[in-house]
DNA sequence: AATGAATGAGGTTTCATTCAT
DNA sequence: GATGAATGAAACCTCATTCAT
């Protein structure tokens, strides 16, 4: 594997544990056995290394959702649901970028952040596009406001890259049930 | 006012701007005019004001909810009810440390941080057992795991604090409003 | 002596010796027997540092200046030779900053380097205010141009930083009046 | 036109505006498109490439010079009219490589520096032969120093490359009148 | 003839912290 | 109570240079 991919990888584990701020250059390459002058080879700054991680991290998270989005013939709720387990599942499959995306934009700067959250809008737009249509289509109720429903939606998948341990006692199949069911049908008896 | 409170007010309003890490001593002191002799006067450390912003918070909070949970007679509706609107409501009172106090955690030392987590845990148990309860008196279904439940709540409202704006077009009783539908009766037609 | 002054001297002098951009912080300091951090609490930049020698030379020499200009009483011819004897005597007596002040101006910022071309221009202008006036009595010829003379007076003066040494076996005096005879009379037979 | 060449003339355009210090190899071979590896081709070190430079301009002006002085049967003054043109000329024709050649020469190694130096003193005393046999053969003044006049003449046209503009109100014709009618015959009335 | 990857030493600057006063 | 001087470690970054290809 190439040299820059490997820096990349090993930031994303070091961010993700000691924090962006907290991690110097030097502690990457010294865990790759490399030098300063090697990493300013690849990146200009430790600024656009983060960058590169949040862009990489948003667009594939965005190409996820599309496949969701255009997926025909299927039903609304089916979306949600499919969005929802995606967000999970990255838990799984991605946990640490994750983290680090959640946590660390404010080190952008300002050019790289607007890039970065414009992408992160777009994300969730979807999201209340696809609470919107399944209101037009009768599935959803009409009474509640679609954009603050699609911040709940987000809030509580987002949130659990805070706790949440997928190789715990509970499975993200169990995590995503609960959530959607709380979404859907509420929790009242 | 004293001057330590000084110090941890406007700590507080420049740590949620910049950060914790990129704000120095240098900045807060200058802020009010002393010097950073003064400060280690009141503080043995950076990490110890963190510390107590973190407490302060974390027990101002503590004992709102305490207020919430022995209100005798409530429903647990309600009881949930005020409990999420504690949390959106912090969010136009104390803003700013709340902000603090969920992105800088991970700057308080082993010792601090378990001391902290401790009491938020306390908090999440204890709307754990307002839905517990709520489930044995028949009032929610008793077919969801209560602890996800917290998690996903905690997390609708948390989430907030990275978007919600009081002072913009959305109150926060509706998004209050809108949380609670949400929760309780979902969002299926 | 305070520190401060003696970072200034010790700078100018390894600032002469080596050039400004190849003599690092740590030269300074190193030859003080301090610390970098101690450089870095009396200036703020390097920068900052470079820009106080200047100002420092460039003000004491417009203040003696002003002497001669202000003398009441004596001849243009007088005024000009004190102004050469002025140069060429600072370069015994301040030959280092003198150097470092003809040499480093590039390294200062926009707004130090202007503050600093201002006041060197003031002391152009000083020098051709005499010639013009001296013309206007009839000291000096009238069909040369006085910008331009001045011009020539500084110019001569100030090379001789570059090779002048004063305790060679060519004396300070010996110079300004060959400069002097030169100037005011030619050297045509 | 090779890339030698065209190396040579880029650093002189970037040794000019910036500084040699302050200008990289980077910047060097990026605004010729090609990269470091062929810098390090045609020269084996910076330091090499700034004493081509400065040997190619001072052999220029020497050249120039013989021309001058073995103009058979014109008078010193004519000589030195001569010399005076050629230096102010310059700086039209090359007044970047000369601005380079006056300010970067410390950062010539001691071997290169003594070379060019040696140059450098050359020419200078060649203007002082001017002067000598100027003064032998009755056409200049014998009670100055030879020695110190030649110095005088250097400073006050190589004074020139910082303010001289040739694009500018005063042409270069003029400048050089007003410098021989100073140093011919003096000022004064 | 030219490239691109890599180095390593050194540069300026920041900053939490200490301590005598 | 409070200050100001000083420290020292570490941060990000630059750059001339080397070398296998």
């Amino acid at each position: 594997m190439d040299i820059k991919k490997k820096i990349i990888e090993q930031s994303i584990q070091l961010f993700e544990m000691k924090g962006f701020s907290e991690t110097s250059i030097q502690d990457v390459v010294e865990a790759l056995g490399v030098t300063k002058g090697t990493f300013y080879y690849y990146f200009s700054s430790k600024e656009q290394l983060l960058r590169e991680i949040h862009l990489m991290y948003i667009d594939g998270l965005l190409k996820l959702q599309e496949q969701i989005m255009e997926n025909p013939g299927t039903r609304y709720q089916t979306k949600l649901y499919e969005t929802v387990k995606l967000l999970i599942t990255q838990i799984k499959v991605t946990g640490r970028p994750a983290r680090v995306f959640h946590r660390e934009m404010r080190h952008l700067k300002p050019e790289s952040a607007s890039m970065v959250k414009q992408k992160r809008k777009l994300f969730r737009l979807n999201i209340q596009k696809i609470i919107e249509s399944g209101m037009e289509h009768g599935e959803f109720r009409q009474d509640l406001r679609a954009d603050l429903v699609a911040f709940a939606i987000l809030g509580m998948c987002n949130w659990s890259y805070n706790w949440f341990d997928p190789n715990g006692p509970v499975t993200d199949e169990e995590l995503v049930e609960t959530y959607m069911e709380t979404l859907l049908n509420g929790i009242v008896n």
